[in-house]
DNA sequence: GGACATTTGTGCGTATGTATG
DNA sequence: CCATACATACGCACAAATGTC
């Protein structure tokens, strides 16, 4: 095996084969190839692509399944085409930090970006056995559900959930919903500071409220996090669960 | 949006929607969300999935499409299907921490599960400008490229690339053939001690190379990794590159 | 054993999506 | 734009295996 389009430039390289009746469409597997290239900064913005003859011939596809691939890259706004001219990268990667003091306002803000929380909807609701076990409440007990989207340049990045116990973050919304910021919402319920105590990542298809709300084209592929966040007593404030666009986003963990 | 399948048990309550004409067929996506489960370790082995005409329901399919995802997991070895009986869990989760003392062989170790890398082709290559960048080196300065599976119990956890400095490691590819350790190649080349200095992930659908070294069925989704590991006094020893089967594993972040 | 409900397995016809040339 | 081939998805119907009463 070789992890083509991680170590080098598949896209613009050796022809690259692809995975016939396994459920992915050609086009769908031609675009994902150039995308994950974007999203590894391998492909520069304002780089041109290569055309879609070449593409064709690379891939081993007739040229209209290339044009598929460059029209959903275009329908995404990952790239754009122009007429006689070729089609050139427009989207560029977002590196997002996780660690102890992940915290999304100061991600987005060091990396040269403005940063926006977005309250979506808050309900009260017992807890499931799994919002439980990790907040550390009793199964059934009443938590606090708020669902939230975040943005940086007024791009959506972010897109989920997070539950927090109750009463103890009854304020929680309607902080946040004024500030935009977990960590004011916190404070106003208390926590001074919280640390980030664990990460779990994985990666699927985004559903197509996620694609609703992350503005992506659906069938995209999501990086999902479970997290939680504990107070200096290591009491848990809050269970997130995120999903980011893969194209747009790389997660990095540091140390 | 919701998230749905990542929070509480989506394929066991209520309906989930899919993405149609994206590209991915319904009953991959179907797939997808099952396999999520079992990974995230919300299906534990042994339990019975929903009947088909209940997943049928839950989905919004006809009950050959839902019957058609099964197929496919049964085919991976994730579910096994009895006639009159039903479907149930085969797989079993397998968490995969991540941190600055990540070492293969203790992670999977730890999990209780049998270790073992295996070096598929060595070669020695000048570097290219991010291999360069990313190992300290000049571009075009020499660099010892190893490509490289990892199991667990016999089962492909891992495939990918890593790169080392040379003249420094030109007897790593010997030392981690003979020993199937990374930790132990190393050592064999003066490196008492290593640590994760940063790791950016990424997602993907798996090329076919992928597939094949992981032992996947085509088109499924991988995380990748992208990682240096530093020596005690900071110079950087390796450069990794992984994919990791997204079905199969979680990316966990402690801390 | 019989009767019955549940669940998986199978066949067939049809419409739409995908890919080629 | 067309014609062709194949994959995908649906709807209906019925057969086969399992478990229960």
């Amino acid at each position: 095996m070789t992890l083509t389009e991680t170590g080098d430039a598949a896209v613009t390289e050796a022809t690259t084969e692809l995975t016939r009746g396994a459920g992915v469409a050609a086009w769908r597997q031609i675009a994902d190839a150039i995308a994950a290239e974007i999203a590894a900064g391998r492909l520069a913005p304002g780089a041109q692509l290569p055309t879609e003859a070449r593409l064709a011939e690379r891939f081993a596809v007739n040229r209209h399944t290339a044009r598929r691939a460059l029209a959903a890259l275009a329908a995404e706004g990952l790239v754009r085409t122009a007429q006689g001219k070729g089609s050139f990268v427009e989207a560029r990667p977002l590196p997002y930090p996780i660690g102890p003091r992940t915290r999304f306002s100061e991600n987005i803000g060091r990396a040269g970006h403005g940063a926006g929380g977005e309250l979506i909807a808050a309900r009260e609701l017992p807890a499931s056995a799994v919002v439980a076990e990790r907040l550390g409440v009793a199964e059934g007990a009443l938590v606090l559900e708020v669902r939230s989207r975040r943005l940086a340049d007024g791009v959506p990045i972010t897109a989920g959930r997070s539950y927090h116990p109750l009463p103890r973050f009854a304020g929680f919304a309607e902080a946040y919903r004024a500030t935009g910021s977990v960590t004011a919402g916190l404070a106003a319920c208390g926590v001074a500071d919280y640390r980030r105590r664990s990460t779990a990542i994985s990666a699927r298809l985004a559903t197509p409220e996620e694609a609703a709300a992350l503005d992506l084209a659906p069938g995209r592929i999501v990086l999902v996090t479970e997290a939680v966040n504990v107070d200096e007593a290591g009491m848990p404030v809050q269970l997130t669960y995120g999903a980011f666009a893969a194209d747009r986003v790389e997660l990095r963990v540091e140390g």
